[in-house]
DNA sequence: ATCGGCAGGTTTACAGTGTAAAGTTTACAC
DNA sequence: GTGTAAACTTTACACTGTAAACCTGCCGAT
């Protein structure tokens, strides 16, 4: 009824992302249904294609807004005043609080493979990249730059891995035998290596 | 006209797995529908239920020959005359050239969520922890078995980084300035620390 | 030889999906 | 008041997975 209100009084595109986002938080992604979006708003299915051009561009527009709400929590573990090491680890584990804590979020923003939906648009990637940059940028201050590192490659080998293990968490493929926080931590563990350099293990370019 | 034959002859499963895995291959997952298969099959979409539960049954199926053939290149990439780097590396490159060079059947196998699928039954994972076992293996014999170290687990920690390698270049979220194989290199640098023991760099358990 | 049952197959149908096309209402400028 | 443009609804289409009912040919027992 409220909903409806909203809807009319105008911000029809504002109720829709808003229901669509409840929807997919609290029902998962297969509630997301042009019908069941706009059922809750109030309207009919086919006006939501007056202010989006079709599903894909309803997801691309929440998933810019999961990596607003990333971008926030990192910022905020990326504080200069700790040292190094700890806000490295801190970022590590914010990303992946962030992931642990919002699935169904994570899961469109990063897991969506062009197997399910049209690809991500190229100019929209601003925003993942601004996360991107903030990992970079401690790698820089740790290792500085090199012949042999690369921040920005360094930032997409460790964005790789979080990713990686929220990838399996999230699918339940990791053994049972191992708690989560388990896992987590060793993942963590694995991520430190790429502070230092080391003989082998430093991600060179070209 | 071949393929209907073969149903009549009976193996009638045979030709549906068939069918499915050459759709899943030549036209991707989007094409693998009961329809589609049926019609490639020369059968009705509902007669395929007579040998699939349903269609995550079916897609389990294939999961299950995606696991086969996975296991095949690993086996053959650990064979114990090569020495433990090159061996451990030669590991993760056939990992990786695996789910580079059959994308739709590694998507199904580690990418579909229960966002989309209904759960990879549990009884069903032997056949991947098989695979994860050979990574333990040559983790076990480079670094032994120890109070901070367990190989089980490593294998999950390696597993995980090469997974979301994987992952990001097949959703295409990989920077284009960067070349697949400078990626690919830099992820297998950083698989490499985990085969050295390093203060800060060990997954530990509990 | 015939009947019963049954495994394997088909027909039909239903409820759901995304979305295109056409029709309707509302709001505002002149 | 009338013309126009934007916002919204109605209707329709082609597609999906799958349940229920029906048919059909084989195989073993009477």
């Amino acid at each position: 009824m409220s909903t409806i209100a909203m809807a009319r009084n105008g911000d029809l595109r504002r109720a829709i992302l808003d229901e669509s986002r409840r929807l997919l938080l609290e029902e998962g992604y297969a509630s997301v249904s042009m019908r069941k979006v706009a059922a809750a708003v109030g309207c009919t299915a086919t006006s939501i294609y007056l202010h989006f051009e079709n599903k894909d561009a309803l997801i691309h527009a929440l998933i810019e807004e999961g990596m607003d709400l990333l971008h926030e929590v990192l910022l905020e573990a990326s504080c200069c005043e700790t040292p190094v090491p700890e806000r490295y680890k801190g970022m590590c584990r914010a990303f992946l609080d962030f992931g642990l804590a919002n699935r169904e979020y994570y899961e469109i923003m990063f897991q969506m493979t062009p197997m399910e939906m049209r690809r991500y648009p190229t100019e929209k990637y601003r925003k993942a990249r601004r996360n991107l940059e903030l990992f970079a940028e401690v790698l820089l201050e740790a290792r500085g730059t090199s012949t042999d590192f690369d921040p920005a490659l360094g930032s997409i080998v460790l964005w790789s891995q979080l990713h990686g293990a929220l990838s399996l968490i999230h699918a339940q493929r990791v053994d049972k035998r191992y708690d989560t926080e388990v896992f987590i931590d060793s993942t963590i563990a694995h991520a430190m290596c790429l502070l230092q350099p080391a003989s082998t293990s430093s991600p060179t370019h070209s």
